[in-house]
DNA sequence: CATGAATGAGGGTTCATTCAT
DNA sequence: CATGAATGAACCCTCATTCAT
């Protein structure tokens, strides 16, 4: 019923699976059974459909960490393993939109790029303060490096979405489980 | 002197910049003052100059982790440094590449793929047998799950292609310390 | 005001002019005024346009074939008169149609030169019936072979594109009846 | 060992196949293992190989033609067999010769085009002069076209390269008396 | 709101030909 | 005699975008 949205599924949809460049607007639009001036009747241009895609995405993954860094009732490693859970699940829930907002950022025009990065470093930032916390409380170790370590926990989790597949056979709380356990008692005997 | 390699290498550029869909042939010609013919005298299409970057970066890869692996005098935890070391290392050397490497897969086509998929996961099954090694010998914990270990590490090293900067105030060695270590030992206190 | 038909025409025109391959896209739309870009809108591949060409000509054929061998009241030397004042007066009416017809046909693609060849063979095996049911009732010699007499009435008739023009000295009727003078009583004495 | 005649040979070939626009020089010399310069060692352009295969087909043709009709034994109707045996003999022996000549004669150069159309005109006289030797002598009948009548047979034999296969289940001296019968004795009963 | 026709710039690729060696 | 590198023009085709209706 909803054009907009409609477009914008099938594009993440097309996105994902053929890439940014490859897909063109009559591809999306013969998908839906729709005509091209109805896509240029909601959309600008290309790339701002793809920024919608990506602000989505990113406003909705802040949108989550929020819940879980103003939850006062929660210590570090409970956020920490939140956070980690979010990314994974993310990954489940809209995998579609993960691989298209990791993979085709750079589709984006300058000025669009410049808010999604923003918007990812506040993110990255707000897991750089988690450690930071724990650290300052004694939940972490005294001497780490609190950015390079939020680095650590950012390439393990987004990493994923390159190769798991929550239909395959790891679960995706198994993998939470996995990621978070080796970040907080490393793997050493 | 060399043009095939000089195309290789501008191309490599151009990639990593503007992206490969971005970037046309002419593009690539016209910044080293050929022209089209000559490209397509050194190679059949887009597509085999893409295949032979992503082919030289993995089997350099291949090899330099052949030399880690088969020395016999390291233990597995040496080796696993080794490992990370090597990944981040190769980001500074060779940073354009990876990017590529990393980024651009999506437009080989599906043989090409196939086979450099397949070299990326013998890569990936060297060190899962590096963490199983430890894990037999002691050297790791008894009850990790070596797969989703393995994954880790390479999400934590190959996601700093998309930020870690070797001009940057991050000097490689540091980052590879600080990796190893949260591996290793966990962050947790 | 038909512009897929203009490019029909003026494409007929050009191949027949100059050929298939000899004629680009570019020619066709800069003798209309448009832009290749209109071409495409109409127009799947040059392949498709070609292969249009080809299914209008020998489904035209065809139609008026079928008017003459559905016609109860002729008997077979009057159909085959019919049949060979066809050919020839649609080579007069049609002739660049017909020299990019016979000429042309190799630059289909394979599915479609398969589905003109189809329709080219019933074309043949009609005048095959033609001369048959003509030995069969008495109108013809008893010991002909239908199919070789079916090959000569069409190497006649066909070959005339390659030579007959009717602006020429040689009037159309002339030519059918001396097609059909010698056809039907041969030219010995 | 005559490099020249291989070229030659392979030309043929493989303009039969895939026609004189579709066949590119590079797949002739590669088919024979040399390279370009060679090619154009032997011959100044692509179209004067085409012409060397024209020139020889027609010269050969008309040498064999020429035996016939300086043959004082024979009486016109046996010239007349003898020819309609050596075009269809002709198509036996250098089908591919013959293909490429009757099909790609639009790729030759005006000048070129010229000097084949004139020797192709020649056989074509040659005929018409046997048939109005006949009639002058009553082996034909008195009031032929002649000029017709030639293009009837130059039709009917000519075309056979469209579809006769001498390797199929008509043997071609079963097809050159199917014709001359037709032609001498008419199909009408 | 939505369409269908048209644009025009550019993309990857091919290829006959040239020429220094 | 023969090569291999290089050219440059052309070719088929794609596509984001525009716009009158």
């Amino acid at each position: 019923m909803d054009v907009k949205k409609k477009i914008i599924e099938k594009s993440i949809e097309l996105f994902e699976m053929k890439g940014f460049s490859e897909t063109s607007i009559q591809d999306v639009v013969e998908a839906l059974g729709v005509t091209k001036g109805t896509f240029y009747y909601y959309f600008d241009s290309k790339e701002q459909l793809l920024m919608n895609i990506h602000r989505m995405y990113i406003d909705e993954l802040l949108n989550l960490q929020k819940q879980i860094i103003e939850n006062r009732g929660m210590n570090q490693k409970t956020k920490l393993f939140e956070t980690v859970k979010l990314l994974i699940t993310q990954i489940k829930v809209t995998g579609r939109s993960a691989r298209v907002f990791f993979r085709e950022m750079m589709h984006l025009k300058p000025e669009s790029a410049g808010i999604i990065k923003q918007k990812r470093k506040k993110f990255r930032l707000n897991i750089q303060t988690i450690i930071e916390s724990g650290i300052k409380n004694g939940e972490f170790k005294p001497n780490l490096q609190a950015d390079l370590v939020t680095f650590a926990v950012l390439g393990m989790c987004n990493w994923s979405y390159n190769w798991f597949d929550p239909e395959g056979p790891v679960a995706d709380e198994e993998l939470v489980k996995a990621y978070i356990d080796t970040l907080l008692n490393g793997i050493a005997n």
